[in-house]
DNA sequence: TCCTTAGTTCAAAAGTTATTGAACAATTGG
DNA sequence: CCAATTGTTCAATAACTTTTGAACTAAGGA
């Protein structure tokens, strides 16, 4: 039970700013970044949408290359392809990661502050 | 007539990456980013598009805040709003313009290389 | 003034994306 | 085995985006 994801050189700019280009997934790649290292389960962003809902948008990120969803158990637990990213388009995420960080409109997981101590 | 832009402070990421993630629009960005400080006219992108639909395309870019189109006679003469962009998202649009720069998928203007003399 | 050039606007058609709920599958724990 | 948990798939719908052609406006030159 392996999900498909696209290889690192099969990640294309304009799907992947497509896909980026709305406010749900620019909120879970952002809330990814500022949780980077620790592998989250979809329903970590439930507070952005249904479950069916978000699992759409999950589908979207991953196979856009933006994320890795890994099977664990009843979990997919998913991560930022950060490496294979700043690999294809260097300072790309980070751009991107920075400018989310201070968009007040963008939608907030969990209902507080990133800044809150986990 | 002047034409309606967002202030720099209007100008929203997720608007800006959705309206960047279309190849089209990516190939005029691209085109413009290769010919910073000429004015274009709209009629250089006909590669790319028909007339009515360039006008479309060119109207995203301006209203996400992209790019900037003054009248001039009957011309609109349009630039890159890069420093309100690099003002507001540091470090973004470079890194979109050196990802676009090697993507060989994106529509070519003018039917030959960008590195040919003017 | 009349014609041309440059680009817009409008309405329709076609295509794509987002959202929903109900049903489904896979794993884990009791 | 049974039930709960986690997430997917499917079909329907709603909403948006792209593309087109015909009609239009505005400026400039003959």
């Amino acid at each position: 039970m392996t999900l498909p994801h696209p290889n690192t050189d099969q990640i294309s700019l304009p799907i992947v700013l497509g896909v980026l280009g709305d406010p749900t997934r620019l909120a879970i790649v952002r809330y990814l970044a500022s949780k980077e290292g620790v592998p989250l389960n979809c329903s970590q962003f439930l507070d952005l949408g249904s479950k069916t809902n978000l699992s759409y948008h999950l589908a979207k990120l991953r196979e856009a290359g933006v994320t890795r969803a890994e099977v664990v158990g009843t979990n997919r637990m998913i991560t930022l392809r950060r490496a294979d990213l700043d690999a294809r388009f260097p300072g790309l995420l980070d751009s991107v990661i920075a400018a989310s960080a201070d968009d007040p409109a963008l939608p907030a997981v969990g209902g507080h502050d990133l800044e809150v101590t986990a």
